[in-house]
DNA sequence: GCAATTTGACCATG
DNA sequence: CATGGTCAAATTGC
């Protein structure tokens, strides 16, 4: 309640060498562009990715700063590898949020890819099922936060990184997609043939999670704020390679048709 | 007590 | 000089 420590003097000044180029630890940071130096590290490959849960990405990262974005609203979030160092895993991400929309976006820009083989995925244990249909459950929602009361199922705001690392866990898996993407297209109703992106380079085992912001204003969709479809999968259910065509009234999956429910999510059981 | 996070300082880049 | 990214001592939590 009282700060009482005053501001003292955080980083010592070090009269070494300055930090930076030279590498006290001898372990090339950076790729030292063994030629043309004249363009430095400049060209760090780089991804930028949206999603609700930017921390359950499968790999476990350590949080080395955070700092206030001009025009950002919210802090950014600066990680790295926790292997950085045993196994020289150069990955960093970096943790923007967007909004403060029912589940929050972020924006999480990746940089160079794992190299350490460790970190399996943090097994998204997902113990506890509050809300959640039983095993085999699909839920179709959209992003309405307005007239209905607050539902939008588990991930509340937004998780802290802290309680994830220490319980493991993990909200239950979903799956965000735009409906711009598609609505755009002349099928709008129609489905693409695969659900689940190919899985870039995590574990194809670990829980999708991909998601983008409907920027679109023609979207016709729903006059609220964002259109997001949120998908709700089981593991077992990973493979939604079905037909899922959307109605007015009713959500056909698979098949069997599912009518929407008033607050605009469809609950679909696959049945698997 | 250890390890991860916090948080301001420090540094690089435009 | 402004802005963003990283470091590291201090703090917090386990």
């Amino acid at each position: 309640m009282n700060m009482a420590s005053p501001p003292r003097l955080k980083r010592k000044q070090q009269p070494g060498q300055p930090y930076g180029q030279g590498e006290v630890f001898g372990l090339s940071p950076l790729e030292p562009a063994p030629r043309d130096s004249r363009k430095r590290r400049k060209d760090k490959h780089t991804w930028i990715k949206h999603t609700l849960t930017p921390y359950f990405d499968g790999h476990l990262w350590r949080k080395y700063g955070q700092k206030v974005i001009k025009d950002a609203p919210y802090p950014r979030l600066y990680f790295r590898c926790s292997y950085r160092e045993d196994r020289q895993c150069l990955a960093s991400k970096l943790v923007q949020q967007m909004n403060h929309d029912d589940p929050p976006l972020y924006e999480v820009t990746y940089t160079y890819e794992h190299t350490c083989n460790a970190a399996p995925v943090p097994a998204p244990d997902v113990e506890a099922g509050d809300d959640r249909p039983a095993s085999g459950g699909l839920v179709l929602s959209f992003g309405s936060s307005s007239g209905g009361a607050n539902h939008h199922h588990h991930h509340d705001t937004l998780v802290q990184k802290q309680e994830w690392q220490q319980y493991h866990q993990s909200p239950s898996p979903f799956l965000t997609m735009n409906l711009d993407s598609w609505n755009s297209s002349s099928q709008q109703h129609a489905f693409p043939s695969s659900v689940p992106p190919p899985a870039t380079s995590w574990s194809p085992s670990f829980p999708i999670v991909e998601s983008s912001s409907s920027a679109s204003p023609t979207t016709p969709w729903t006059d609220d704020d964002d259109d997001i479809l949120t998908w709700d999968w089981d593991l077992s259910t990973y493979d939604l390679d079905e037909h899922l065509l959307l109605g007015g009234d009713h959500t056909q999956l698979s098949g069997s048709s599912f009518p929407w429910k008033p607050d605009g999510s469809a609950l679909a059981n696959l049945g698997i």
